[in-house]
RNA sequence: GGGAUCGUAGCUCAGUUGGUUAGAGCGCCUGCCUGUCACGUAGGAGGUCGCGGGUUCGAGUCCCGUCGGUCCCGCCA
């Protein structure tokens, strides 16, 4: 016997066909005399019923069945009797009597029940992975995840790209995430490292005159995880040559439009732009979510002026006042609701926060109305945008603080009103990002992006004078609030990239050994090239609804990195280290 | 590295100010049941209360430590 149809291709139509389907037994329902059998296969799911009158011997082998076990069954397709269709099923309308059936193996009693999975244990739920992969839901999200990947493919090798795999083992790099080292043990004492992307790989093959490069790309760092991040981790990663930035984005809009109707959104291209400079003015991150409005103001002229010391302090001293306004929220935002915002602003480093609210009584506030004339009320509620009926929260802090303080408070506060529209897809460009960032631990000038982004032409000057304001040919691809992907216009000048990694503090010396082979590339006949990566597990997990990224790939690791079927990472015999010429500290050894 | 939170039956959870024999639903096992679809129904089995230590006449409950899960901060060019 051989299946020759997947449950959920039968309907109607089929009627009085002699098929034949194999699966597991999604659930028994034994009422003494005639069982149903709900079988389910990776299509969906199919009715069989086993009548003792019609074949005993597939009631004998009904009632022995239990939830998981596997079988093959074949006869004639037939119509289930009125009133008891199920319309809301791609095959609730017929149902199989089998003629013949083959129990082809048994299961265990289940660790979990997958019709709960939604509410048990995830470390469970990936110690026996194999179940949890068997639920619609996770066949669903890896099926949009193939959908997905399979458009993006299509679109890429249409554009004229082609696909170059890179090396998993390489080079430890110096700058950005911690590195996933592979002691070699050909070459005592060295180490390979997996690659963070093929960052410098894909840059060299535009050196190789490959022009339009593509990858699903695996990619690793060795850094803390979260729901949305894995240690490992996949990228759409792209690269052309004799571009610029306009090439780049209409090749991204065009892709993640694909990529998008392959799991059912519309989307409109091209996207919005927004200066880095503006998102975060406005929204207090690079990844601003627009599908809400209230927008950070910015009252540092009236609070320059205003009569309350601590404001006027902060402003003179550099800082800025900053506010957002909770529309018609007056009187409705209690003590414990402000402390609750006050301790959350705290966490990300605010020293204070102070409201005030514009009631048809008049003004309440976090006590800081004493402090203030009429007039400098009435100039906060203007600058603040705020009318009758409205409640600003403000933050008086050194700018950087103030924006993420103030925008991390749009989004909760949004989320907790309510206010943002689930069926709205706000795709936007993040462009024009700073090319450097001071990094207090290290006392240095680091990459914002990474150090081979070209600056902006107009900038170049400035990475000597004023390297914080130069600005990047950077950007970012947000949706809805979340990064999915960014790139850089990169730097084809052995002379520009020199300059650059002078300023991050990597002499030339030091930039021969870690990138010699780049820079010997740069000067072998560069062209101008620019690329792109999208975070397709991100993407994924957007695009399913997924709260996690564990949810859209097959075999996650947990917050420790560990994967819990197969307890990796483990112990490894004595004899294995000694190959790799390596010893463990006596102390720190796992148990094995 | 730090903060929060969770850990009791196979699963999800309840368990009062510390008090006798630790409960429920689902699942599992057995019987009955011919149109179920969360089938119904009667009965039954199933517990190292994560682990270690402490306080106490007495600990699932309180304290300390530890292990593991999740979320977050830092980190993630």
């Amino acid at each position: 016997m051989k299946r020759d149809t997947k449950c959920s291709d039968l309907g109607e139509a089929n009627i009085g066909q002699e098929v034949c389907v194999a699966g597991w037994v999604n659930v028994r329902r034994d009422l003494g005399g005639l069982i149903f059998v709900e079988l389910r296969d990776s299509s969906g799911k199919l009715q069989l019923v086993a009548d003792p009158n019609i074949n005993k011997e597939a009631h004998q082998i009904f009632s022995n069945l239990r939830s998981e076990f596997v079988i093959i069954a074949k006869g004639k397709l037939t119509k289930r009797p009125e009133g008891t269709q199920k319309a809301d099923q791609s095959s609730g309308t017929v149902e199989l009597y089998p003629s013949e059936v083959i129990l082809l193996n048994t299961a265990a009693p289940l660790a979990f029940q997958l019709d709960q999975a939604a509410s048990v244990d995830e470390g469970l739920r990936l110690k026996y992975r194999f179940l949890d992969l068997r639920r619609p839901e996770m066949q669903h999200n890896l099926r949009t995840r193939h959908n997905v990947t399979n458009a993006i493919r299509m679109y890429l090798d249409k554009a004229g790209f082609i696909e170059v795999e890179t090396p998993i083992l390489t080079k430890a790099t110096p700058e950005g995430a911690r590195d996933f080292l592979v002691p070699s043990r050909l070459n005592p004492g060295a180490w390979y490292a997996l690659p963070q992307s093929p960052q410098l790989f894909k840059q060299t093959l535009m050196m190789s005159g490959i022009e339009r490069y593509y990858q699903i790309a695996r990619c690793f760092r060795d850094e803390d995880l979260r729901a949305d991040r894995q240690p490992e981790f996949t990228q759409v990663d792209m690269e052309m040559s004799f571009i610029d930035e306009s090439d780049i984005f209409a090749v991204t809009e065009g892709l993640l439009k694909d990529a998008f109707a392959a799991a059912g959104f519309e989307v409109q291209i091209p996207f919005q732009r927004m200066t880095y400079e503006e998102a975060m003015s406005k929204y207090g991150a690079d990844k601003p979510d627009l599908r809400f409005g209230m927008e950070i103001k910015d009252l540092s002229s009236a609070a320059k002026t205003c009569g309350f010391k601590v404001f006027k302090d902060v402003v003179e001293s550099g800082g800025v006042l900053k506010a957002i306004c909770l529309e018609g929220q007056a009187g409705k935002k209690s003590r414990k609701d402000f402390d609750a915002y006050q301790d959350f602003a705290k966490e990300f480093g605010a020293k204070g926060l102070a409201f005030l609210e514009f009631n048809e009584g008049g003004v309440r506030s976090s006590g800081i109305d004493k402090h203030l004339s009429p007039e400098d009320i009435e100039k906060m509620k203007e600058l603040a945008g705020a009318k009758q009926g409205d409640f600003i929260l403000m933050i008086a802090s050194p700018d950087k603080v103030a924006a993420n303080v103030m925008g991390r408070l749009r989004l909760k506060i949004a989320e907790e009103l309510g206010i943002i529209d689930e069926n709205k897809h706000v795709l936007l460009w993040v462009v024009d990002f700073p090319l450097f960032d001071y990094d207090e631990e290290e006392k240095r000038m680091v990459a914002v992006h990474h150090p081979f982004t070209s600056p902006r032409l107009d900038d170049l000057d400035k990475l000597k004078t004023d390297p914080l304001a130069a600005r990047a040919r950077a950007y970012d691809v947000v949706y809805n609030g979340v990064e999915i992907g960014g790139g850089s216009i990169r730097i084809h000048d052995r002379g520009v990239q020199e300059r650059v990694f002078e300023s991050i503090g990597l002499d030339l010396a030091n930039a021969q050994e870690k990138f010699g082979f780049l820079l010997k590339a740069l000067e072998s006949g560069a062209p101008p090239h620019g690329g792109l990566a999208l975070g397709l597990d991100r993407i994924i997990m957007l695009l399913t609804g997924s709260k996690s990224i564990r949810d859209v790939i097959a075999f996650p690791k947990t917050q420790s990195g560990g994967c819990p079927m197969t307890e990796a990472p483990s112990a490894v015999p004595a004899e294995q280290l000694k190959e790799l010429h390596l010893t463990v500290k006596e102390k720190e050894k796992v148990r094995s």
